[in-house]
RNA sequence: GGUCUGUUAGCUCAGUUGGUUUAGAGCACCUGCCUUACAAGCAGGGGGUCGUCGGUUCGAAUCCGCCACGGACCA
């Protein structure tokens, strides 16, 4: 026997392939004149950590790579990672701060001195870590968003967009993150429910000292800014108040009561107090209605002195909320307060609740730019996988809204546009703008022109990863020969933050796609389907799972079940069955590795099992070819899975197997070493360490370059159906056969007799050279010889239309063969029925089609042959 | 509230243009086996009137409509 191990220990095996394959420069290309395959990685943010996700999306990524690049095609996966503005951000000023160094105490220079020093030191552990999945990017062409070129083409850009018209300033409302005192684009802020109070607070009516409005509060800090209480105009409790004002309670302020159908009359009183600087809504109705906008509330979430009362200055909003209830409750406002129960929004970053804010920034005009990249999906220029995200894209798309892009944080692409005198100049560098400038104020010198102290958002750089990073700016060789990309691999959770910018960007700057299809993925949950996160803990520890499973067991586990876009319920169990398969495959190979060989040419019976074993595989490649162009990578893995475990292990390899201690012979042996190794070159893209390990055993010559992860992909050549069909009935025959074994209660390894009733298909079946000696061998028999009798003290059973006899050497249990009989046919009646129904309609056999009329009539015979043979064995039985 | 999407075995899901021996897989379950590659295993087995009702059709899990119950996104 081999000195292989039973057990098959990932590890070092895992470990000396990866740096074998990076050492090797396998991951790399360059242009030339094969077909090319091209993926940008979904840029992980620099701060990461690998997690389900991510290994979900790149194991697929990995897969199709690895495909490509055994098909012969000039393959590159680029890596990289993105800055991740304001996540990097809050991780720097929190090191700083361990430190006992202030952010304010810094200057921008010195800040980002530190956060590239950060970024050095901790950035980009997530690119070792996809190593250890397998992960076979082109490591050369590793990016960054804020690389030196990759920046400029983000300067570019938005210049660009700005000379364009397509770029403009305003000052509105926005979503305030005030821990981290900037602007977030809507899909940063996570909605939820969560529990909350209103106020029911008293509004006296100007001039009097009782009569007032009630109106209902969720923000009762808010009260001070006020500047208006709405109601609806045919709401019959307030229309007596028309042209009255009501007085601001605690600031004494009078301001107008106000119609406007807006008004929910249900909700509350019926009455809203208008908050023009502090709710989106409330801004509206301002405009509308010409109202003053008091902002109450400083950048980090403090009252300022606009709230008008001393003691609330300086004060966190939260804190100014829970003295709002004494102050009012002292000034005989307070009517009620009642549990209430709302959606809040809350930073994505930071989680703190997100305000609304009036606010100067910087927009892309998205109108402009949307018409090509949905007028590509809706074409299926870009495919979308599945297809049903084209949907949600275009209705995001015709409803799409003007992008916020600058950020008031440092670290990021400061944005180029310069100030003075009220007037705005945009260039790349600071000595064009200051000609710019100059055209105007010819007097103006650098120091008075004011930079813009804010930086863009991430994704208004990520979104011209494709692009950016083969150098598409620049025109290089690398862009015209892999872009448009192959396909991108997402979570469809970023479709509109950055797949359908990437596809704007692609038509805005290069007039084309920037990808030919996306694939999106599932999210990763747990078993009881909720989102894999931090704070649950529900997250398991992707390089543990790579330690306990191996890199293939966990990559067979996230491919075995994630069709796309649906969800992938996480259950380590797919990581263990993985694993499982990694040994099963080892031990195949302990299996042929231990044979000693003896020359000689192989028999029949092993030439039949070779010849079923190809054409089963040459069917296969094609299957699997056409699940890789649909991207259903899972039903490809799971077709090789089953026919590797199934056809290849448990049925060729006992096929071909020599008796206990004989040797095998040479060419039975080069045969099954043949076809072991298209099997790992199949199962290569999926499971690519153990694929290698083996193939390089089964070879094992070490030639140069001779390695699996740049060998060729295997090509689907004939298949033999008539052939196929003959093992496919010998199998049939063996299972019944070790079924009367099992129920029965026979040895494994007794010999038994088999006999049957010789039809024309049964004697060409076994008359075919070899497939009597399959049978024979793999069912254990004694002998197989035909009769033309019924056999006493047997057991019998029927295989296709032929009647077979299991001779036992025990009493025939007559109550249990009558119940078994009795079962089957009452099956093959009840189907035999269905099929009559068929063929005596009429109208069936005219409009079917003709191919599909004589399956029927074949149903038809071959049911009424069994039901035959049965009735006569139940007739038999006494 | 708007939009999208789903409902197939105990669980998670396939089911490609309607017809492939009266629905498939993996896991789980049951029975028997430590059989000479593998107990991370071997040989077998049971289990679903495809959410409801109706329609189109010779024929529906598949196409259409209603309803019921989920889920997601947007507001």
């Amino acid at each position: 026997m081999s000195e292989l191990s039973t057990k098959y220990a990932p590890a070092d095996i895992e470990e000396k392939w990866y740096s074998h394959w990076e050492k090797s420069g396998y991951f790399h290309n360059e242009p030339d004149d094969r077909e090319p395959f091209s993926i940008v990685i979904p840029p992980p943010n620099v701060t990461g950590v690998l997690h389900m996700g991510h290994m979900l999306n790149n194991t697929i990524q990995d897969a199709l790579t690895r495909k490509a690049r055994l098909e012969g095609k000039n393959a590159v996966w680029i890596p990289g990672t993105d800055h991740a503005s304001i996540a990097t951000e809050a991780k720097v000023v929190r090191m700083l701060r361990e430190r006992g160094i202030k952010k304010s105490d810094l200057t921008r220079e010195e800040f980002l001195q530190y956060a590239w020093e950060w970024k050095e030191k901790y950035g980009g552990i997530i690119l070792q870590q996809l190593r250890k999945l397998g992960a076979s990017c082109d490591w050369e062409r590793t990016a960054f968003t804020m690389d030196e070129g990759y920046s400029a083409d983000v300067i570019k850009t938005f210049v660009d967009l700005y000379r364009n018209g397509k770029l403009y300033r305003d000052y509105r409302m926005v979503n305030w993150d005030c821990e981290a005192k900037t602007v977030l684009s809507n899909e940063e802020v996570i909605y939820g429910e969560e529990q909350a109070a209103l106020y029911h607070v008293k509004y006296l009516i100007e001039g009097s000292d009782t009569e007032g409005v009630v109106i209902a509060t969720q923000r009762p800090e808010t009260i001070m800014a006020d500047a208006a209480v709405a109601v609806h105009p045919k709401d019959p409790r307030y229309a007596h108040l028309a042209g009255k004002k009501v007085i601001v309670p605690l600031v004494n302020r009078a301001i107008p009561i106000i119609f406007d159908e807006y008004v929910d009359i249900d909700f509350g009183t019926g009455a809203l107090k208008v908050t023009p600087a502090h709710d989106p809504n409330d801004y509206e109705l301002g405009k509308k209605h010409g109202l003053e906008i008091i902002d109450s509330l400083n950048d980090d979430g403090t009252m300022n002195e606009k709230c008008g009362i001393a003691s609330l200055v300086g004060v966190d909003r939260f804190e100014a909320r829970r003295h709002m209830k004494k102050l009012l409750t002292d000034a005989g406002n307070l009517v009620e307060i009642k549990d209430y129960k709302t959606n809040i929004g809350r930073s994505e970053r930071t989680n703190t609740v997100v305000e609304p804010r009036m606010s100067l920034q910087w927009y892309v005009d998205m109108k402009a730019l949307a018409a090509p990249a949905l007028e590509a999906v809706e074409t299926d220029d870009i495919d979308f996988y599945p297809k049903s995200f084209k949907n949600i894209y275009r209705h995001w798309m015709e409803n799409i809204r003007d992008w916020c892009i600058s950020r008031q944080l440092w670290w990021g692409h400061r944005i180029p546009a310069y100030y003075y005198n009220g007037e705005t100049f945009v260039a790349e560098t600071a000595e064009e703008a200051l000609e710019l400038a100059r055209q105007k104020y010819p007097s103006v010198s650098a120091v008075d022109l004011k930079q813009d102290e804010d930086v863009l958002d991430t994704w208004a750089s990520s979104w011209l990863w494709p692009i950016s990073t083969l150098n598409g700016f620049k025109n290089s060789e690398e862009f015209k020969y892999y872009y448009p990309t192959s396909v991108l691999v997402t979570g469809w959770d970023i479709i509109f933050l950055w797949v359908a910018r990437m596809a704007m960007a692609g038509f805005e700057w290069k007039q084309e796609r920037p990808f030919k299809a996306v694939y999106f993925t599932g999210m990763v949950r747990d078993k009881q389907r909720r989102k894999m996160s931090k704070s649950l803990g529900n997250s398991p520890d992707a390089l543990k799972l790579i330690e306990d499973f191996g890199a293939d067991g966990v990559r067979f586990g996230m491919l075995a079940s994630s069709p796309a876009g649906g969800d992938l319920l996480f259950d380590e169990k797919l990581c263990e069955q993985g694993r499982n398969f990694c040994n099963k495959l080892w031990n195949a190979l302990r299996l042929i590795k231990g044979w000693e060989v003896t020359e000689g040419a192989h028999s029949q019976s092993e030439q039949i099992a070779a010849a079923w074993f190809e054409s089963k595989t040459n069917a296969l490649l094609t299957e699997i070819e056409d699940n890789f162009t649909q991207f259903r990578l899972s039903e490809a893995l799971m077709g090789l899975y089953n026919f590797i475990w199934d056809d290849f292990c448990s049925w060729y390899l006992e096929m071909i197997k020599p008796e206990y201690g004989k040797p095998i012979d040479r060419e039975t042996l080069d045969i099954t070493e043949r076809i072991f190794r298209r099997l790992m070159a199949m199962l290569h893209p999926f499971m690519p360490f153990v694929t290698e390990e083996i193939w390089q055993q089964l070879d094992g010559k070490n030639r140069e370059g001779s390695d699996l992860c740049v060998g060729q992909y295997p090509k689907a050549g004939s298949m033999d159906a008539d052939l196929v069909a003959k093992v496919e009935a010998a199998k049939d025959i063996i299972s019944k056969i070790r079924e009367v074994r099992n129920s029965k209660g026979l040895k494994q390894r007794e010999a038994l007799v088999v006999k049957y009733q010789g039809s024309e298909t049964a004697k060409n079946l076994l008359n075919t050279e070899g497939v009597g000696n399959l049978i024979t061998k793999l069912a254990v028999l004694e002998s197989l010889q035909t009769t033309d009798t019924d056999v006493d003290n047997a057991v019998s059973f029927v295989s296709g239309t032929d009647k077979f006899f299991v001779v036992l050497n025990q009493a025939i249990d007559v109550e249990a063969e009558r119940e078994k009989i009795t079962k089957e046919l009452a099956h093959q009646q009840g189907f035999l029925k269905s099929v009559n129904a068929k063929l005596s309609n009429e109208r069936f056999v005219a409009n079917a089609k003709p191919e599909v009329v004589a399956i029927e009539q074949k149903k038809q015979a071959d049911a009424m042959a069994r039901i035959a043979i049965l009735e006569e064995s139940l007739a038999k039985l006494v």
